[in-house]
This record gives structure tokens, sequence and C-alpha cells, in this order.
DNA sequence: CAGCATCCCTAAGGATACTG
DNA sequence: CAGTATCCTTAGGGATGCTG
């Protein structure tokens, strides 16, 4: 029992947005994006309480869906930022 | 163990709106409300998928943050209607 | 009709350790 | 430094039945 899963219901325009930007830490993820704090371990110190792995899953969704951007640098010890796709 | 809950983060201003119309029917339940859909049995019908628990939860939840008022008509069968805070 | 009480499940999120 | 793997917890949400 319990089988059933009710899907999200994307009918309303909302839920969407929701769908992108939803989550514990993304809205917090986008603002410090915007503000330039690029590198995956400067975020974490601003998220102090946020786990790195969340951090980091939240971060993929965010790149998944286009809203930020993910700029691998090939250098030692490896680098990382994200960019806002969006210039406000 | 696990007796740490880490607390919502509302430095950003975006995570307050989620804390407001966040959550999986809110969204839907302002847009009917919005259209003229009033009355708890006409909202469960437009959203037959959702319990009759949580629409009505969530809907608490929107009317202790003003977003919703909630009317009760002292007749019986009960009759109760809920509008829209805001005009748009 | 509207709402609550009860019980229960699942998935998002958290702790920790390890890799390149 | 950045990311992944593993395991675990918890609160949001779902099923059902009862009340006035």
């Amino acid at each position: 029992m319990y089988e059933k899963k009710i899907p999200k219901d994307f009918s309303c325009g909302i839920s969407i947005t929701f769908e992108i930007i939803g989550g514990k830490w993304k809205p917090c993820l986008i603002d410090s994006i915007n503000k330039g704090i690029r590198r995956p371990s400067e975020i974490a110190k601003k998220h102090p309480l946020a786990s790195k792995r969340v951090l980091s899953l939240q971060l993929k969704e965010l790149e998944a869906y286009g809203v930020v951007k993910k700029v691998i640098y090939p250098v030692l010890p490896p680098k990382v930022e994200y960019f806002s796709t969006t210039s406000i």
C-alpha cells in the first residue's frame, strides 16, 4: 500500500517556478551567486549551516534548469565558479 | 543523535516568500480562489488528487499569513468561503 | 459540508567519510 | 578544493474515519 504518489500539479504557473527555484537553499544560493560569491568554498562559508552535500545538490538543480552556469577551471587544486545566467 | 535541526534561512527575501506561499498545493489554491472558486467543496473538486486534509492545512496556512480570508456562514449545513485579500 | 484525529509513508535534507 | 557515496532522520504530505 501507499504506492500512490500524487504527482506535482503544474496547472498553475507558480508551481513551475517553485519547481525551479524551490528548495531549502536554492533562493539563498541564487542570491549569493548574484552578489558575486561564486566559488563553492565561499558559498559554503556564507551558509555555514548547510551541508556541502545539499548545497552541491541544489547547485546542480539550478544548473540543470539553466538558472546558473558552472565553469570548471582545469587547474590544481580544482577551481569552480558559478555564474548567474540572468543580468538584473 | 540527529538532534540538530537546521533552521530555515530567511536571510534572503525569496525564502520568506516561499515560507508564505510554498507548499505542494498553495500556489494552486491561491490561483483557484483568485478565480472565484471559494468553497472548500468546489476547491476539492478542482483538485481531485489532493486530500481534503492537506488542502485544509494549506488553506489554514494561507489564512494565517493573511493571503486569504475565511468567511464562515452560521448556517446548516455549514458554509465556508475563502477570499483573496489581494485585488489584482 | 467542513474539519479534525489518527496513523503512516516517502523524499528532501543532514552527518560523515572518502576520492581525485 | 570540489564532489560523491553511504547511511540516517524528519517533517511534509497522504489515507481513512469520525464529529457537529
